[in-house]
DNA sequence: TATTGTTATACTCTATAACTATA
DNA sequence: TATAGTTATAGAGTATAACAATA
């Protein structure tokens, strides 16, 4: 793919925004994750990062604030205060950890398992509309490509 | 893929997020997006919206700040602000359209050229970078899949 | 002294919509 | 009345870092 941008006359070289990969992945994913939060935000009053959570502990059954910054992307401070605002909600508790009371362990309250039954099919249904656009072997193919580029640019971020 | 959530018993459906779609793109998303944003807000100093901004009149000599909306994928408030900032910096000037002076034609100036000629080699080089986990062809399957996903998760959202 | 988690602060980004000017 | 672009405003999100509790 030696000419996808246009190199001009003495070697100057131009970058096309719409054949730019970090943008066209940027605008990708702004479409799909918008299609999937006007569910979570739209019809279910949850935000992004009380969204992850739910659907973390929804199927974990219970982890830490520290468990769910891993397992979730989001960061310790949007962790800690998505979890404020669920047991505001009264969507899950705490539970000190008998052995480190360092360790909070979260858990979903009844309330909030019944929102994590309401959302969930809504949004695999979402993504299997989308992921209809692909047969199941290029569904392959692009989890696996995606994971390969994921390995690379985690590598540049390191750098710098 | 039929399995790839787990299926509980009485038909319960479950999601994981490490393996669901959305969360995987916007997951993959912020580490290209930020490897780089390290290089036009570290080393330039420029947001997200002025970057594109600087990108498409980089290559496209001067458009209207609506064309910029549609080029860019920004909103029109996003780019009048950034088009603001950047002409208090001496990046861009505007000139008005003789035949319809609503609109403003834009256009880099010198300083603008050369923050564009500093930038594109060091943006193109961590594209490649981050595409070289990459054969030529699996690029091109790559982008081929994330436009067909694109396609699709726009007719989703316009349904909503 | 290190770790888990919370809070403070200031800053930026965003969404909605009102507004100006041109047509 | 419609369009191009700007400005106002308030709310949400973000980053840095200080802080408390526990180990």
């Amino acid at each position: 793919m030696t000419t996808k941008h246009t190199v001009k006359n003495k070697g100057e070289q131009q970058l096309e925004l719409p054949r730019y990969f970090p943008y066209k992945l940027s605008v990708l994913n702004t479409v799909v994750s918008q299609s999937i939060a006007q569910l979570y935000l739209g019809r279910f009053n949850l935000s992004r990062q009380e969204w992850r959570i739910i659907a973390a502990l929804g199927i974990q059954r219970s982890m830490s604030a520290k468990e769910l910054v891993a397992y979730t992307s989001l960061e310790k401070m949007q962790v800690s205060r998505a979890i404020a605002r669920l047991r505001n909600d009264d969507m899950l508790y705490q539970q000190e950890d008998s052995n480190d009371r360092r360790y909070h362990l979260l858990s979903l309250t009844e309330k909030g398992k019944i929102t994590y039954r309401k959302i969930v099919p809504l949004a695999l249904a979402r993504e299997e509309f989308i992921l209809s656009a692909l047969t199941e072997e290029e569904q392959e193919q692009l989890l696996s490509l995606m994971e390969k580029v994921h390995d690379k640019a985690d590598e540049l971020q390191q750098w710098g």
